[in-house]
DNA sequence: ATACATTTGTGCTAAAATACACAATGGAAT
DNA sequence: ATTCCATTGTGTATTTTAGCACAAATGTAT
């Protein structure tokens, strides 16, 4: 009795799902959800192709690769669909997450309201600048960085959001690292140098810009 | 005499440089900028790959699209080569951008010191709450979303960001397009539906999120 | 009951992206 | 001068990803 598939990771050395796939399932995941937030019971691989960019045949196949979640000639349940998308991505539950980093950035991070129903919880705010400690961001309080192990231990994380200055960034996630995180969301402009099996994902609004002005005409401020 | 490519663009049906290539461009900038603010001269497609987390070959070849910028037996010169890629992605000047909402999002993206070297710059902030208007975020006001036509035909302005709540982003966008703006980065967690030759990318840290959790081992809280 | 309209899941094909591997080149050392 | 070493740029092969197209299944209308 072998299930339909087995989950990729670190140590999985042939993940037989494509990363590719698992990167557009958030995607759908977050459409569904506001069909189903609109009331809509019922989608199609079309429909959802054509919110999204994507064609139909991508969707069906990628989900193929999880199971039959779908009924011919129908479509898709949307409350079952998302359900199963919640269980493939594991986020049925909500993920303990700490940030680091109590700038601007980090409050706008803390007071988001966004994360709790999507799977993710802010548990904790660090930073090491003395004017920070003690202040409030969103519902919580910065404590120094010195408390970060132990409030990773205690709440279990596996998952930091790293929002420091550029120069500080490499040294926290080495930390970060040795203290039990697994996955980094970092906004620093840099790319981080972590071992193996540790994931880091970026954001960095500039890189974004500078995909878009390969496209734009050139009509801008010269320096 | 032709150039060694034709610039992709929205009328131009055939883009000659897959986007993915592109896509890239601005990781290899952002780390050659890094080497070269700490005074590295000299660089080479191994070094740049190790840093990157990307193969020596595929650096290589997506620089081959636009030219040929190495020395063979030494490679490349490091404030030569960001020159070059500032060029082809037109990063080798300001380009002016307006901001859409003034919420915690907005003031932290407002405050950024980063965009200014990087080839960008915020220009005006916009917001409809009339209890933001007026306020100060970094060193610009906030304005009347009234206002915003008006600015970017004054500062011929293509891009925009927008970073307003979920439910009125559509139609924020729609407005953008329609005076004018073509590249919008969106951080709503939403996917916009917007006629063809606009170009939209989308920050939302929730779909890394989600991203990481197929791969981690589950240990999180119940709901 | 039967025919019809719809949509899935998937085998196969096509296209795109990546990796390999090496000739060509430039600089350094002898 | 010549040899050696390092590294590029690129033609080719391999792998990955996306698209096509249709049988199978399901519900609906007559």
């Amino acid at each position: 009795m072998t299930s339909k598939y087995e989950r990729a990771n670190a140590s999985d050395g042939q993940s037989r799902i494509p990363d590719i796939v698992i990167g557009r399932l958030p995607i759908y995941l977050r459409s569904l959800k506001i069909l189903l937030s609109q009331g809509q019971t019922v989608t199609n691989s079309q429909e959802l192709g054509d919110r999204l960019g994507i064609s139909s045949a991508q969707i069906r196949k990628d989900l193929s690769h999880f199971g039959e979640f779908g009924k011919q000639g129908t479509g898709y349940d949307v409350a079952y669909l998302c359900k199963q998308l919640e269980k493939i991505l594991q986020v049925d539950c909500i993920w303990p997450v700490v940030l680091v980093g109590a700038g601007n950035l980090g409050h706008a991070l803390a007071s988001y309201a966004g994360f709790e129903n999507r799977g993710f919880r802010i548990v904790g705010v660090f930073d090491n600048q003395p004017d920070k400690i003690g202040t409030h961001v969103g519902s919580l309080q910065v404590e120094p960085l010195t408390q970060l192990p132990a409030h990773v231990a205690r709440h279990h994380c596996r998952i930091a959001i790293l929002a420091v200055p550029t120069k500080a960034a490499q040294n926290v996630a080495n930390l970060l690292v040795e203290i039990g995180i697994k996955s980094i969301l970092c906004y620093a402009p840099i790319t981080l140098n972590l071992p193996e099996g540790i994931r880091v994902e970026y954001i960095d609004p500039v890189i974004h810009f500078q995909h878009m002005t390969y496209y734009l005409e050139k009509d801008c401020l010269k320096t």
